[in-house]
RNA sequence: GGAUGGGUAUGCCUAGCGGCGAGGGCAGCGGACUGUAAAUCCGUCACAAAGAAACAACGCAGGUUCGAGUCCUGCCCCAUCCA
């Protein structure tokens, strides 16, 4: 259930409401894909940094360690150990990444497994069977996360299948929802927006999910190539083809601009890799833009990555410590700045609630946005 | 003193067995990454250079050869073993 709490201009400030408790909308959700999160970071530092919803994905957990071992464990939630809310990635994004490994058809996609090349076929049927057996709050539809560049035509047929593939998901998670061994049986589904750079396609598209009164709307298949101001244009296009009393998804996005932006225009749901995957690669997200901890000016700063950070790591180390962890290969080091970042990131988040609730969304942006374009600290 | 094995570029390790204008790794330095096949990948790493061509450099000195890091001789170092 989501409850729209206020509005500033068309940035959104709401409430859903999950059997695993309220999530505060616009969110960060951490990416967790295979049941935790890269980089040695657990679910009890992610309670100790503000994370709210952490994602994982349909098709890892599928090939290993598999959804109905994690479903005889009891589901995800007891699984990972974490009882807030869950939102699973369908495998509709690994039809995009793993484009080497597959094979799509109306039926659904021939993968090879990236771990042992066994072959994997995966539906809509099949994919919200495993979302069920993991038990996550929010399952997301199977989609294909088509390409950029590609053609009209192209987009057309994907984005019609794509619809085809939501009516058979919807469907299956109706009934897997009344099955009685069901963990989650309110198990909530969101719809996927597709059409790629394709004005009319993502509205038309918008229009049709929207007719299976789902519980909530992404867009998926942007940052996948596409400029800055292309994104950004199409989410300004389409969100307003999708309900304002449903939460909407940008799936994947992104860098801390791109969900300044985003929430302007509507989105209330965000993931991205970025703060794990770049805390891993040595980079600190930090109000004054992102810092490469691994490059030599930080051998002797004892400063911590942000002196007004509250975040668990500004308060004890320096940038110095973790720049040496990096270089030798410690794992604290990046479990550290992944800590950082994902904090970074969730701070952000409440601030921009803060900001829309005060009705001060566009000086909150125009200020946070300049001081990523000051020089480092 | 004798035996054996070695000395390869900018710091370290290493490939090489007559066509080398010398390959790789580590370390260093820089960059990329957007619903995670990513603690990964890419670039750079003698001098000079916008780039191209050309040029320096395999312990040292000679020799054989059209051609030597590679073969031969002497010497200098290092390691291990024997006195």
């Amino acid at each position: 259930m989501y409850k729209l709490i206020c509005r500033d201009g068309s940035a959104k400030r709401g409430e859903v409401s999950t059997v695993h408790g309220v999530i505060q909308t616009p969110v960060f959700m951490n990416v967790g894909t295979v049941g935790a999160i890269k980089g040695a970071v657990s679910t009890a530092d992610l309670h100790d940094i503000g994370t709210q919803v952490e994602l994982s994905n349909t098709y890892h957990l599928h090939v290993r360690p598999g959804d109905e071992v994690v479903k005889k464990l009891g589901g995800l939630h007891k699984f990972m150990v974490w009882d807030k809310p869950i939102l699973t990635d369908s495998g509709g994004f690994q039809v995009f990444s793993l484009a080497g490994l597959r094979k799509i058809k109306e039926e659904g996609v021939y993968f090879h497994s990236h771990v042992d090349g066994r072959k994997i076929f995966m539906g809509p049927e099949e994919s919200m069977r495993i979302q069920s057996n993991l038990a996550s709050t929010i399952a997301m539809a199977f989609d294909e996360c088509a390409p950029h560049p590609a053609t009209r035509d192209y987009m057309e047929k994907s984005v019609a299948r794509t619809t085809r593939w939501l009516a058979r998901c919807k469907q299956e998670i109706t009934r897997l929802n009344c099955l009685e061994d069901t963990i989650n049986p309110q198990q909530m589904l969101f719809g996927i927006n597709q059409g790629g750079v394709f004005e009319d396609i993502r509205i038309e598209h918008a229009k049709r999910i929207t007719e299976f009164e789902l519980d909530g709307y992404a867009l998926g298949g942007l940052a996948v190539g596409e400029s800055h101001e292309e994104m950004y244009h199409i989410i300004e296009k389409t969100v307003p083809y999708l309900p304002v009393d449903k939460p909407v998804y940008l799936m994947g996005v992104g860098t801390p601009a791109n969900i300044l932006e985003a929430v302007e225009r509507g989105v209330d749901f965000f993931d991205c890799v970025y703060p794990a995957r770049n805390g891993r690669h040595g980079h600190a997200y930090t109000n004054h833009g992102k810092m490469n901890l691994l490059n030599a000016k930080y051998e002797l700063d004892s400063d911590p990555i942000e002196k007004d950070c509250g975040c668990p790591v500004c308060r004890r180390y320096s940038r110095a410590y973790i720049r040496h962890l990096l270089k030798a290969k410690e794992m604290l080091g990046l479990r550290l700045l992944v800590t950082h970042n994902l904090y970074f990131y969730n701070k952000m988040m409440e601030e921009i609630r803060e900001a829309i609730e005060k009705q001060e969304y566009a000086e909150y942006k125009r200020k946070k946005l300049a001081g990523f374009e000051q020089e480092e600290m």
